[in-house]
DNA sequence: GTGATTGCAAACCTTTTGCACGCCA
DNA sequence: TGGCGTGCAAAAGGTTTGCAATCAC
């Protein structure tokens, strides 16, 4: 069953709120599972509209200000698209991004090779590198085809 | 004098304005007299507050549109910042982006090892590529103090 | 019990759209 | 002159803020 395998996320979860003193409340965590759940790379809508039919009654701000709140803690990542919503990544694996003008599609790949570059020695000293990443700006397959 | 140094360059733009079939107006030359010269990542504000002293009456609409011609005919790129406005980048030297997680900040750095990455066939093959860039994500010199 | 969190509403900021007037080609 | 470009105004979309009621601890 689902619920087995959802435990330990979750779990892991909220001793993460609770390092951060935040509480582990019935939206935060519906918020966080939906976000394990998905693929792709969300805007608050996004989740908000995937998460109604699990919490009907719960507000946009609440998921906006929640998604706000996790980035915070370092449980998901901003990104940006070229336009409109900010969107969030809840991908925490070593990851690059393929980035479509057209559509503004956010695709994940993987590779081993650009994980490794090595960044020179004089900007590791100028500032605290948290991340990164390969970002290759693309007209993506289905745009391709119109 | 400035007028001289600025000859050339706009010459050149008028030229991409007409292969684009665009009017060479003033309100695009001003603006695209700004872009050259400004050094960071403005947004559409930015751009339009800087041209005031210029063409008081100018509108933002004219910029915020202009920009946004511009980066269609490929003057310039579209890049994001974490939140709030779209920004632009008139840099069209091969360079790569440090993004501070606080401020917003986006700040160019060049690097020829990170220019010859080698992107995999299959990428290739299924996107059509038209750039790459390393994106460092940091806490900038200035945010680090605070 | 108490302070954090939620939901609602309003405000704010940025971008988009529609339209009439004016200007470049 | 004709059609593109500009400026203005309104609308739309997203984010932020303030506040009262509620809930987790």
């Amino acid at each position: 069953m689902q619920k087995d395998e959802m435990q330990d996320p979750i779990l892991h979860f909220a001793d993460k709120c609770r390092q951060a003193n935040l509480k582990v409340t019935p939206q935060r965590i519906a918020i966080f599972k939906q976000l394990i759940k998905s693929e792709n790379h969300p805007s608050a809508d996004n989740v908000f509209k995937s998460i109604r039919t699990e919490l009907p009654h719960i507000s946009f701000d609440t998921v906006n200000r929640t998604l706000q709140t996790f980035s915070e803690i370092g449980i998901i990542d901003i990104v940006e698209s070229y336009s409109g919503a900010r969107r969030f990544d809840p991908n925490y694996k070593n990851h690059h991004h393929i980035h479509c003008f057209k559509c503004g599609d956010i695709i994940d790949f993987y590779n081993d090779g650009f994980d490794s570059i090595e960044i020179p020695e004089s900007l590791k000293k100028k500032y605290n590198i948290i991340s990164k990443r390969v970002v290759l700006n693309v007209v993506c397959s289905k745009c391709r085809l119109e």
